[in-house]
DNA sequence: ATGAAAGCGCTAACAT
DNA sequence: ATGTTAGCGCTTTCAT
């Protein structure tokens, strides 16, 4: 029933109509005689007919399918994206092969066997700058690049505010009167990273705070690496009271470690995360973090790629998206108890970063 | 370059060939004379030409693409299957359309675009009884279905053996001398949710406990299903010594929510979850919990697939595949002190479930 | 070893 | 309103 092997012709043959009056009657725009219409259904239903959209794709010379490629599939933010786009793309007729490409190599095979071939029409790239990848990036293909900066040249990106996030994030233990505040990176090839970084030093030189090159140690976004930055800190001997990480797993590395330390947090040391992942407000304590509306994201990426398609050369589209400061209880003022008290209220039963949030400060309204 | 429009005819004229030729040349399985091949060769290059895939998919009648569909593609163990099918896929060179259908109706929708429209040659169901969708399953396609026992009929299957796994968490419990061991499922109508209860029902049997109705309640996956419940079994006034959860995220809300009564865990509650989700180690107190080897079975799933493809009358196939304990510091013995012993030495800074884990029963050693 | 012809299942353009 | 013809770009089969 379902993969009947009937064509067009063979409707037609039954229903006693030419095979195109067929194909006018499964497409629907053209009109035909009522009656024939009925019997051509009919036909139809009997046979099980079905159209070939292998075929459909031929004759269009279109496949209604693109690419949404990420480094991973597993990682929370990559199958957000993923996950929205895949759902905003079916809406609009679209389907969505995902790939991960965890290197270079993979992605330019990707491209090959996907894009070269046509057999895709477009490409999303989660995180193009992670590696050399985006060297592969096909320069006459309907792309958007997520997770990255702009750059001058062709392609549509969606930016995530990285370096205003890092800011914020940093700003927010500013002032809560904190000065020797540390810095975990992500892997310094990465956009976010960098943008991130210079979000962090300058509100710090803002604030008149100069940071010294060991305040800045680079991770790897494991939890493992926020657990060895801060055994390095430690093995300098640095004294500090507050840590800003650029994801929340290496903040819960962090914090793991200053407990091993036999420091409390946040009435020792505070610490703010990034990415708001989900359960971040069920560690012990409930992560301060910075949150980006990764779904929202995913969905506009598809959107963006589907008017591209439409319209290929319209000029390159850049979207901004702010990320918000989503205050819990890693993070207290220098002297303690005043946010401590705070968490208690904010002790949250809410699972994820889609629940309502007690205390979030939206960049826009700054 | 890469959208190069030039045809195997444009090739053909181009190196004074027929098309047959060329076609010979880049599929290079029948043999050519040399020189003739390095003038096609010459004249793909200057062309710039890539085969065009549905053209291919056309004259083959087949696409070489599946589907592989779960209820959201977000969920860590959704996304590591089809991760992990993913790229065993492509190396078999074969591509994924990954699909989120949230209830039955999209998962029809879906089944009615891409396999009765031939354009996917088979389907990876991710927890096909979770709803009505399993009605929807084209009879006569291709299909895989991980998450669910097996039933008879002519689907394959990867099961991952829940009952056993439920049975190992509450046998632990047992032995470490709990008798008040309460229990939180997933949905009723979830395989794995029934399939975990048996497997805590039976151990509790075998123990000579006799479970109240009140012990067990339904949870939803969420943490704050896990909390409510501890909620519920206060308000109960019941007295009990641990906890077993049928997932992680619910044992993290359990915790909270003992915490917030004033009671420790190990100390007052045992606690043990299900999934051994990434950062389960990083929890406090790192989660006991049961492991699958999510990723292992996402790839089975995609050889299962392929080898259906390439023999599409062979009997059902049936895998199993086991769960294993792994302890870690939310599990102690009644009187306390013992297992807590354990916890300093694996209170691990390692991420995820695929690091070293310290103390693992695997069932096939029992 | 190479070429010619037919066909995959559909749509589009033109005819009636 | 319906039928006819011609592709879409490739592979397969059968000649040469």
């Amino acid at each position: 029933m379902s993969r009947s092997t009937a064509t067009i012709r063979d409707v037609a043959a039954l229903a006693g109509v030419s095979h195109q009056t067929v194909s006018r009657v499964i497409n629907g725009k053209e009109r035909v005689n009522p009656e024939t219409r009925q019997r051509v259904e009919l036909a139809i239903h009997e046979l099980g007919y079905a159209p070939n959209a292998i075929a459909r794709f031929m004759a269009h010379g279109r496949t209604r399918t693109f690419v949404c490629c990420a480094p991973n599939l597993t990682d929370y933010t990559f199958a957000c994206i993923i996950e929205a786009a895949e759902s905003e793309a079916r809406q609009a007729g679209y389907f969505v092969i995902a790939a991960s490409a965890p290197n270079a190599e993979t992605f330019a095979e990707l491209v090959d066997q996907l894009i070269s071939s046509r057999y895709a029409e477009g490409l999303i790239v989660i995180n193009p700058y992670a590696d050399e990848r985006h060297r592969y990036l096909p320069p006459d293909i309907p792309t958007v690049l997520i997770g990255a900066r702009p750059r001058p040249g062709q392609f549509d990106f969606i930016y995530l505010d990285e370096e205003e996030g890092g800011r914020s994030a940093t700003e927010h233990l500013i002032k809560l009167g904190h000065t020797h505040i540390l810095h975990i990176t992500g892997p310094h090839q990465e956009d976010c990273t960098s943008d991130r970084l210079s979000g962090y030093r300058s509100a710090m030189h803002e604030a008149g705070i100069e940071v010294p090159p060991e305040w800045v140690i680079e991770g790897d976004w494991s939890a493992t690496s926020g657990y060895q930055a801060v055994q390095s800190w430690q093995a300098l001997g640095l004294s500090y009271s507050a840590i800003f990480t650029q994801n929340d797993r290496m903040a819960v590395g962090t914090i793991r470690a200053l407990r091993d330390q036999g420091r409390r947090v946040p009435d020792d040391v505070s610490v703010v995360g990034f990415d708001d992942m989900p359960l971040a407000s069920y560690f012990d304590p409930p992560l301060t973090s910075m949150r980006q509306d990764i779904h929202f994201n995913g969905r506009q990426a598809a959107r963006l790629l589907i008017r591209r398609l439409d319209n290929p050369q319209a000029p390159p589209q850049h979207l901004f998206h702010p990320a918000e400061l989503v205050i819990r209880c890693s993070t207290a003022s220098v002297r303690g108890g005043e946010a401590q008290k705070i968490c208690s209220d904010s002790y949250s039963t809410v699972d994820s970063n889609l629940a309502p949030s007690n205390y979030i400060y939206n960049q826009k309204e700054k």
